[in-house]
DNA sequence: CTGAAAGCGCTTACAG
DNA sequence: CTGAAAGCGCTTACAG
């Protein structure tokens, strides 16, 4: 019974509120939307009613009547990988600023980003983001009809569905690169993942394999380890490269829990790092910090992805035609000790 | 001119389905909800229509209608730890089967998470899930008031706003902590984080020293560090136990950070693990594997957590009393190479 | 199996 | 500054 009493407190409407202060739910409405258009004293008598009501204004019926969500969806790939992780903390930091919410959906394969993105279309959300920029035919489609603002992550290689925000991983490889050169290495192996043909990994390789041909440097050694192998796999890049080419004094690793096998086997050997043998990492995960000696790494500012992808959906909601369409956020070579 | 009829796709209502198909809205509206209400022609010949309008049927108006959102709220704390970006994965993964989807919301103050429910609450969902069992007494207030279900989590420790999901920290760490002791090991020292006061911590100390007195042994080998250090907290909790007590043979970590922190610094040192020194840790993260050698931790199950929450709204929306009100996931000790 | 009527709780656009 | 009218696009409950 006072279970029943208290489920009504939810169903308080506009109306009830309206009835009590003695006024029009038109008034009720602006006082919430648009308090100065409302006088000091109708706007007290609003918002004691509201207090005494516990009124709490029904935003679903405020999305119909308005045709404006202040939600935004988000795909990801997964929630393991601190990247992606810290993309969405970027996202809500921003969107929690502008009074915009996050529905988030975690879709490893086509059918299920499908999936995820009609249940958004139907939610008639401000803004869709999603993680990189390979898509289902049928997803672009989708949201191209959709005529909602959407905003692909990480990779700055278009053509993008409608805007796009990333660096270049190309850029940032090859960076990385000259740096190993710069510091003296001139045999140095590639250690990636298997397939080689995530384009998110591919265009780190080419990054890395332009400096060295650039150098006038051998750029053949490249090891393709299984992900689900994690820090071992930077172990096999080891073991198999320098079965190859014993002369290889330096590793180029396309994640830092790679980065992170790899000296956990040089510390193995007894192999000073960086003196006898060279690494770098990708990412800057937590780890690069913390592993002794610390990971010379490139920071990937997925906070920063994240932020910028929310601020360019709110941005083209409030103005037609938003200045930006894709977004260069950069990234940095994190110098510590193993380079 | 192409691009305003477009977005006009998304704007494609009921009622255009219907006039197409000729048929009433009504029959639409069975023909999504309740297919077999409908005969097959009439079924297909809304299919079609729906097909060749690009007809998105709108949730919004959906939920002001019926009063179900078919969207679960959760409050998480952070995403860079790992159990609560298991915990999400969790409840997404099993939303994702019964077609509900996941309001995101990240609260590291008790006014974030406040004004997190305000909107979660206005946005009228079917269920809210916490993190922790520790929220400010408005949050409490408007929750209770608000009559939707809530779960909390991680910890069994009521009183309960409304359900909770979790294990018994203390258990774990009372059943790692005789695991230690049965291995021979009779000087073991603590490793938490400062302020010792967060309950969930606090917990896993109280089971630690309760095993340690039943046995007979020294339980007041307790050192708390500043969590920000991460892998480093390992290091100085092993000097600082060892300048106190010559003897420690071995040390619990509150996580799985502290404790690979504490096997480098026994690296450093040349001490094998466990023979000269062990390390038993919590949380069971990806680096307890991969590590060398591997840590004996507990694994505390976030994702099972993630889904019995999620299972445990869903099901008290669909049945007026649900039966469970509590749930216990249990743990596991699993028993690596360190102890 | 099918449909006409009323309503969900707001906002928009306009008049006073 | 204030408010009466119409409508957002569905679903509910009911009659045929």
């Amino acid at each position: 019974m006072a279970e029943r009493s208290m489920r009504a407190l939810s169903s308080v409407t506009m109306a009830d509120v309206a009835r009590l202060a003695g006024v029009s739910p038109m008034s009720v409405s602006n006082c919430y939307k648009q308090p100065d258009k409302v006088s000091d004293q109708t706007r007290t008598r609003i918002m004691r009613a509201a207090a005494q009501l516990g009124y709490v204004p029904n935003l679903v019926a405020g999305n119909l009547a308005s045709g404006r969500s202040k939600l935004v969806g988000a795909v990801v790939p997964s929630l393991r990988n601190s990247s992606f992780a810290g993309m969405i903390q970027g996202m809500e930091d921003f969107l929690e600023t502008q009074g915009y919410q996050l529905l988030l959906a975690v879709a490893d394969t086509p059918e299920r980003e499908l999936r995820a993105l009609q249940a958004f279309l139907g939610r008639r959300l401000d803004g869709i983001i999603l993680t990189g920029v390979e898509h289902g035919h049928e997803s672009i489609q989708l949201l191209r009809r959709s005529g909602t603002p959407v905003v692909e992550t990480w990779s700055l290689n278009g053509p993008f569905i409608d805007m796009g925000v990333g660096f270049s991983l190309y850029d940032a490889a090859f960076e990385m690169t000259e740096l190993l050169i710069s510091r003296g290495y001139r045999c140095i192996g590639f250690a990636g993942f298997h397939p080689p043909a995530n384009p998110r990994l591919r265009e780190r390789q080419l990054g890395f394999q332009a400096a060295l041909k650039r150098a006038g440097l051998r750029d053949d050694l490249l090891y393709f380890g299984p992900e689900a192998l994690g820090f071992a796999a930077g172990r096999l890049a080891l073991e198999h490269l320098l079965e190859e080419e014993p002369e290889l004094r330096a590793l180029f690793c396309v994640t830092d829990v790679l980065a992170a096998g790899a000296i956990f086997e040089c510390a193995r050997r007894r192999w000073p790092v960086p003196e006898r043998f060279a690494v770098a990492g990708y990412g800057d995960y937590d780890i690069a910090a913390e592993i002794e000696p610390g990971l010379t790494t490139v920071r990937t500012p997925g906070q920063d992805i994240g932020a910028a992808a929310a601020r360019m959906i709110v941005e083209s909601v409030q103005s037609e035609r938003p200045t930006e369409r894709v977004v260069d956020v950069g990234y940095e070579i994190v110098v510590r000790d193993t380079v």
